[in-house]
DNA sequence: TTGACATGCTAGTGATTGCTAGCTTATAAT
DNA sequence: ATTATAAGCTAGCAATCACTAGCATGTCAA
């Protein structure tokens, strides 16, 4: 890897632990394995290395929702998913679970929410991604795919964003308390779980049970 | 007010827009009108001064749940509360609507929010009194209403654990969007109505509508 | 072989950090 | 009036901050 994308990922770990002006250069450059000198021949300024590792989470995401075909703005296709087609309990836990384990053990994805945590209030960039990705377009996307569920027939009649919101909320108050304790994600697997039942029990129409 | 309380509402305003790491004591002691020598009359460092804004705001949590009369801990008195006993749709957007703005617009809420988010990968302290008050008291004490409220027959029976999580999750994603924006309360606070609506609809027995 | 360039290094810059020593002054009890 | 204490001040400490200048070295194309 050349320096200059190892010195991007050593300063994303270490903002990630301790924060951007919690951070030196210095601790860059040791993690790194060089002086702090020499990052200058990398980047011009500490902020250009934080800029960069905006880059970076920015084109992590984007190439996930590639291949999670989880949608991004535009290409919606609400349609083509499979997900929750039948409101199958199992299969709901199941994908549900594996994307919430994916957002809080993925390296780049939960020290992306760590920083956005921290410098949300000192950097607007960082915490408008946070919240498009974490709040707006997760709500949109459940959204239609509710909205589409209800014209299917599957789901109770009912607002689909209210009703998005109720069932993504939860994800994101787990998110939240176990976002620095992945060690205990069965216990959150489990609140999880019991949140998915309860949703199914009260939202799948009953000639579907 | 004494110099030593308002260096600690000073510091608490301070750290809340810019963090700990991004205060510095002669910052402190301008915001006082003192120099920042002076500052070590009052307090022996830096870490001093936070940890009296731990105390302050610890004891301004619990005098506000006296007189809020929200429970907390032991004198849980679910049984008195008349709050939600008969899931008055417009009583209900009433009070939690209440009870969010408080949140979103005290001055030592809103600032503890922040404070506690930038700090809590730094500081266990502070992030375990948020995730206490903002995480497990808060959905204890619903949790316990809403048994209370199955048991008189005015919710629909189920997981009393997951239907309150399911309740104040949505109220817990507001908070975090809103913390820093309380100009557009209004937005949140129509969102907040929706999903009262949602889940009224939702969960009601039908012989209370 | 030469020369250009990239990338490391040492050494050091001025500014700022949290904090201390020690002096002065105002207040208030004896 | 004297004296003790609290609380302000100036001056300055060593450490650390982000960053620069300039030199050494290794690589590779001409």
């Amino acid at each position: 890897m050349s320096t200059k994308k190892r010195i991007t990922e050593e300063a994303l770990t270490l903002f990630a632990q301790k924060g951007y002006k919690g951070t030196s250069v210095k601790q860059i450059a040791e993690a790194v394995g060089i002086k702090d000198a020499s990052l200058y021949k990398h980047f011009r300024s500490k902020q250009e290395i934080f800029d960069s590792i905006v880059a970076l989470i920015n084109e992590h995401i984007s190439n996930l929702s590639d291949t999670l075909g989880i949608p991004q703005k535009e290409n919606q296709n609400v349609e083509a998913s499979i997900f929750y087609k039948k409101l199958d309990l199992d299969e709901l836990k199941d994908i549900s679970g594996k994307v919430f384990i994916f957002y809080l053990t993925d390296p780049y994805i939960s020290k992306f929410w760590r920083i956005a945590h921290m410098e949300q209030y000192q950097n607007d960039q960082i915490y408008g991604m946070f919240r498009q990705i974490f709040m707006d377009d997760a709500i949109t996307y459940q959204t239609d795919l509710f909205a589409e569920m209800m014209k299917a027939g599957i789901l109770r009649e009912g607002n689909a964003r209210a009703v998005a919101i109720s069932f993504y909320a939860p994800i994101f108050l787990l998110l939240t308390k176990y976002a620095d304790h992945s060690d205990k994600k069965d216990d959150a697997l489990e609140i999880l779980d019991s949140q998915i039942e309860e949703f199914v029990r009260v939202y799948r129409k009953a000639d579907h049970e």
